[in-house]
DNA sequence: GGCATAATGGCACGATCGTTCGATTTCCTT
DNA sequence: AAGGAAATCGAACGATCGTGCCATTATGCC
């Protein structure tokens, strides 16, 4: 489960990385400002001040947490669909592998999307932070998008951003059904609402 | 502002309708469960107790909150949208006024939207409200859709929870991106996906 | 204009929060 | 094995939260 394969030299970094580990957890249940360090601390079997002193203050704290999410967000999601080829390979690899995380998500909680909710109107650093590992992702989408087009697989003039814009929608729309209406089927209509916004963009005359 | 139009016999009805109105700003901003009857009694330059006695506790004016909100989407998209001729016209005009009331409220931010986040693993009377609510707003827009095929609006075959699923996403999306990012335009975009989302399952040879 | 009643304020309680500080235990190196 | 550094704990602080209780003020009917 630890994402961290970094030399454990010293014994305090493993617990303050499966610290982390258990805060990802928490947070994406009850979302980052909901991550108590109390609750933390009780989850580790830990003192409240043994877990702060891993960490110079809970912001911090909840700046790590997203720092690994980011992370494992890139290992699982973008790094393996860079490998497929460029253009609408890609771009339906980034899709597919992304509706599968937040499907596999649903029983905890995409914290890209959560936050947002809880960061649109509290400024400082963890909505930096948020909003512009969101706008990463946007502007790698938006990149594959635009190879698609270049390379001839979606028609010339099609809005890339329109595009990212609907596929985020389609992926909001997942979540919300599936993890606050408990809808079951919403990672189908997901994948079937990007294959008829494909196809709608697409030459005639090709196989998927 | 206030949209009690009800008699106030007494005073302390009126008094109970203005810190509702300020209740349903200050949960709009910062979310039902930031509302806290504190600062509530603060802008309403009342004592906290005084602000209390009109509820039975934190949960009931919450609940009240949210009833506010449902009723004043009721009165602004709903039922306006219902003296459009059935069909695609009233889905549409569902989906415009939809549209038009999230995008003035991203100074402040749905309801609807930012307590699906909050409550999507937060159990009780609260989250038993919400969802109960969003439904209701979802079958409402699958009746429409449903009525628009019938009436040989759109074609026959058209999945219409399919399509509700896509228009909820468009508007997700909107709040995401105008709210939580900034970015202009988000209105404009989640009309143009509406248009080719109708446009995909309209019968040939039609004026919108 | 008095009087019952409703409306509001003042105050305190207990819980929980992030954070600090000093003592104490555990680890790692030589 | 010993000693210094790192890790952890225990207790407390101040702030904020929802809530209960009782006194006080304002309201509206006869």
């Amino acid at each position: 489960m630890s994402d961290s394969l970094h030399k454990p030299r010293r014994k305090g970094e493993q617990t303050r990385a499966s610290i982390l580990d258990a805060a990802l957890d928490m947070a994406s249940r009850d979302g980052l400002e909901g991550l108590t360090i109390g609750s933390l601390a009780e989850r580790m079997g830990m003192s409240k001040s043994g877990v702060f002193a891993h960490f110079g203050s809970r912001e911090d704290l909840q700046i790590d947490v997203l720092k690994l999410y980011h992370h494992q967000f890139e290992q699982e999601v973008f790094f393996p669909s860079m490998r497929e080829p460029r253009g609408l390979p890609r771009l339906q690899s980034l899709f597919r592998r992304w509706v599968e995380r937040v499907s596999r998500e649903i029983a905890s909680g995409c914290i890209y999307i959560s936050g947002a909710v809880e960061y649109d109107d509290r400024p400082g650093p963890i909505r930096d932070h948020l909003a512009g590992m969101v706008q990463t992702w946007q502007r790698s989408l938006q990149r594959a998008a635009r190879q698609a087009i270049d390379e001839g697989h979606l028609l010339p003039g099609t809005d890339a951003e329109q595009l990212v814009f609907e596929m985020y929608g389609l992926v909001l729309a997942l979540h919300h059904d599936a993890r606050f209406l408990k809808s079951p089927g919403s990672a189908g209509r997901a994948q079937a609402g990007f294959a008829r916004l494909i196809a709608g963009v697409t030459p005639p005359g090709r196989a998927s």
